[in-house]
RNA sequence: GCCGGAGUAGCUCAGUUGGUGAGAGCACGCGUCUCAUAAGCGCGGGGUCGGCGGUUCGAAUCCGCCCUCCGGCACCA
């Protein structure tokens, strides 16, 4: 870590369209022990973290659930709020992209950019297809119709703010040129200049779609298109586009940004758009990208459908929070996606947790209880100077050096493997010395009080050193041993350094061995939920919908007329219904489109005529297997063009969420052509 | 099809610029201490380092081809 003093790192904001899961637990943990780790080096810290509240989807989801914008951002936003308490993040703002001081901070980087020419009014124009309504593209044209549904398409165009992105392709190509560490790990960074050296194109920064937004300075018919609002958050909360000289001093400070952390998936917006917009206003750039990979739920990707998503709060209330922080920092490596799991938290528990560090603790201050009356005994130097001494010393000095490098690059579960060696080391060096032998014989007094200082010596580092992961834990060791946690102590960590005859603090068991299966603990968890829903937890996991039904209840009898009308407005009538032609038909040949991995061109006969239909099901199935097969097609479907081949309908499938698709069939195959309905 | 990542003990993974007989943790078996959370410590079994070929005195590590898995893109009527 450089001799920066002042250090600041953000998380994203939080998209408030659905509720925080341990996606956003875990960006905001690892920003948290990074931020947690620069304390203690001394520097002046400032983490921030927040939620983005704005756009056409908040807008509709408040409508669905018959509340304004605003009071929807409010409920959504409180339970990101609340999150922070229950992980121990230590955040020193929490933005809101709704608060005043943002839009004040938004619309002056606007103008910055605007005066500086690099903001220009145009008309977003392309060739619409009103049946379809969508901008089909040049080349999706076929003979001046559209591609998709063959019916002719009229020039139209939109009002729009552009960003002159394209003009920054060569000056973002030198920045990273000259800052290989840009963006990390590396692998995302090639990812971003392949991406630039295929050419920008300017970039559409306004929308007159949707209200819910920040309006356009001078021309408030128009709001900023969300990245340009989002991104801009970063410097808001260090206090840009304050006049006031207080914040301007405070922006000078901490602006740039040291660390933007991030999740893979907006690598590309905080990699081009946001240093673009930045370069463009002429403001300094952050100094890293750094972004991580995904959790996935016992090697499955986690969606809604499939009801694998990971709440942290329930395992916070299972193991408790420094056992989750543990978890999540061992086990994902930088940059890749690491897999969660029951099975997988419970062994990390028992063996690294109770068995290792758990136990050391224990041990360690039992024996200086019995031995020592309950102080860090002090002890000869001729007597540290011995080999198992000096060795267990330098490994913990060593120590102090690596987790101070693996923290600067992100690396939480090398700084934590490292650490766990030396918990090894301590307790082989423990067994060496055999403390309750020495005990023995009152004339091995000097060499016992050398061994459980050696110990505890040790053990202090350790738990100096696991604060950041384990705040928690770390000082409540570091109280056991008689150490009063001190904000800046890694400045002068190192091994010899703990002070005798101080007096020990109570002593507890950190983390008692759970004795259960992963069976019974999910029997458990389920029986807390079913039978007693805690009042706190319900209050807290309240969903939208029972939120509108309150608001409604509380006497606002529009609202509830809203959602109930429009949750009858998404019914349709069976008119609507009979409109789509279902019938039964039979494959009669299959092949691979050529070019494509999703798409197989199947003949089919539907009874009535035979024909050719494009079905996005390849990686399901295989060709040959499908012919003979009795299937259901949509037979009244116009005609579409995909990867060059022309599809008359659609098979119907099963498509669970990153699963396979699963073709409709029968008990008993009816003939081709009867109507399905 | 294109781009990227990955394929190392039953499981999860380390293995820097090619060089001591290929490692750790978990799990398993045996032994041992008793300060400690039935924890600790020691020993052990088990791997054609995805496959084939090449460079080299020597490759898990470099090169080529191939196979498999996972992302992203094209694409999902």
């Amino acid at each position: 870590m450089a001799a920066v003093s002042r250090f600041y790192i953000t998380t994203p904001i939080y998209y408030i369209n659905a509720e925080p899961h341990l996606g956003h637990a875990y960006t905001t943990m690892v920003a948290d022990a990074v931020a947690r780790a620069h304390r203690l080096l001394g520097d002046d810290v400032f983490f921030l973290t927040g939620t983005d509240e704005h756009g056409q989807k908040v807008e509709r989801a408040a409508q669905k659930a018959g509340l304004s914008p605003e009071a929807f951002a409010d409920h959504i936003a409180r339970k990101f709020h609340d999150l922070l308490p229950a992980l121990n993040i230590s955040n020193d703002d929490f933005i809101r992209t709704t608060e005043p001081r943002h839009h004040a901070a938004a619309q002056e980087l606007w103008r910055q950019v605007r005066d500086r020419g690099f903001i220009y009014k145009d008309k977003y124009e392309g060739w619409y297809c009103t049946v379809d309504e969508i901008f089909v593209p040049e080349t999706q044209l076929v003979a001046g119709r559209c591609g998709i549904c063959g019916n002719p398409v009229e020039r139209i165009a939109e009002e729009s703010y552009f960003f002159r992105l394209s003009r920054f392709e060569q000056p973002l190509l030198d920045h990273y040129r000259a800052h290989p560490d840009f963006v990390t790990p590396a692998g995302r960074r090639n990812e971003v200049l392949t991406f630039l050296e295929g050419g920008l194109e300017d970039l559409s920064i306004s929308r007159t779609s949707f209200t819910w937004g920040i309006p356009v300075p001078d021309d408030p018919a128009h709001v900023m298109y969300v990245w340009f609002d989002a991104l801009t958050n970063y410097m808001t909360a260090a206090g840009y586009g304050v006049s006031q000289p207080a914040a301007a001093a405070r922006f000078a400070r901490y602006w740039p940004a040291d660390v933007h952390l991030i999740g893979k998936e907006i690598v590309r917006q905080h990699a081009i758009y946001w240093p673009a917009f930045l370069l463009a206003a002429g403001l300094p750039l952050p100094r890293q990208i750094v972004s991580h990979g995904w959790w996935l739920m016992e090697g499955a990707k986690m969606s809604k459908s499939k009801g694998n998503v990971v709440r942290p709060h329930e395992y916070v209330d299972r193991f408790g929070l420094d056992a989750v922080r543990y978890f999540v920092f061992r086990e994902m490596v930088f940059g890749q996606d690491a897999s969660f799991g029951d099975e997988a938290i419970l062994t990390r528990y028992n063996s690294d947790l109770a068995n290792d560090l758990g136990n050391l603790v224990s041990r360690t201050t039992t024996m200086a209880h019995r031995y020592c009356d309950g102080v860090v005994p002090s002890a000869d130097r001729e007597l540290l100077a011995r080999p198992p001494e000096r060795e267990l010393s330098s490994a913990v000095g060593a120590l102090v050096v690596k987790v101070k490098a693996a923290v600067a690059s992100f690396q939480s579960s090398t700084a934590l493997r490292d650490i766990w060696e030396v918990i090894g080391a301590t307790n082989r060096y423990i067994v060496t010395r055999e403390p309750w032998q020495l005990a023995k014989s009152p004339d091995r007094r000097a060499e016992l009080d050398a061994a459980l200082y050696a110990a505890a010596d040790a053990l202090r580092v350790i738990a100096e050193l696991i604060r950041p992961f384990m705040p928690a834990t770390g000082e409540r060791t570091l109280r056991m041993l008689g150490v009063e946690p001190e904000a800046a102590s890694w400045t002068s960590l190192r091994p010899g350094t703990l002070e005798p005859g101080t007096t020990l603090g109570e002593l507890a068991a950190l983390f008692p061995r759970i004795e259960h299966t992963v069976e019974e603990l999910r029997a458990m968890a389920a029986d807390t939920n079913d039978v007693s829903p805690a009042p706190g937890s319900q209050g807290a996991s309240t969903s939208v919908s029972s939120a509108a039904a309150s608001a409604g209840a509380a006497g606002s009898a529009t609202t509830g007329t809203v959602a109930a009308t429009t949750a009858a407005a998404d019914r349709i009538s069976i008119d609507d219904f009979m409109k789509v032609e279902l019938r039964v038909a039979r494959v009669l040949s299959a092949e691979p489109v050529p070019k494509s991995s999703k798409l197989l061109k199947l003949q089919v006969d539907t009874g009535a005529d035979q024909r050719t239909i494009v079905a996005g099901i390849a990686e399901s199935y295989e060709p040959a297997a499908l012919v003979g097969r009795t299937i259901v097609v949509v037979t009244n479907l116009k005609p579409a063009k995909l990867m060059g081949v022309e599809s008359n309908g659609m098979v119907l499938a099963a498509s669970p969420e990153g699963g396979k698709a699963l073709l409709l069939s029968f008990d008993v195959a009816p003939v081709p052509g009867t109507r399905v309905r």
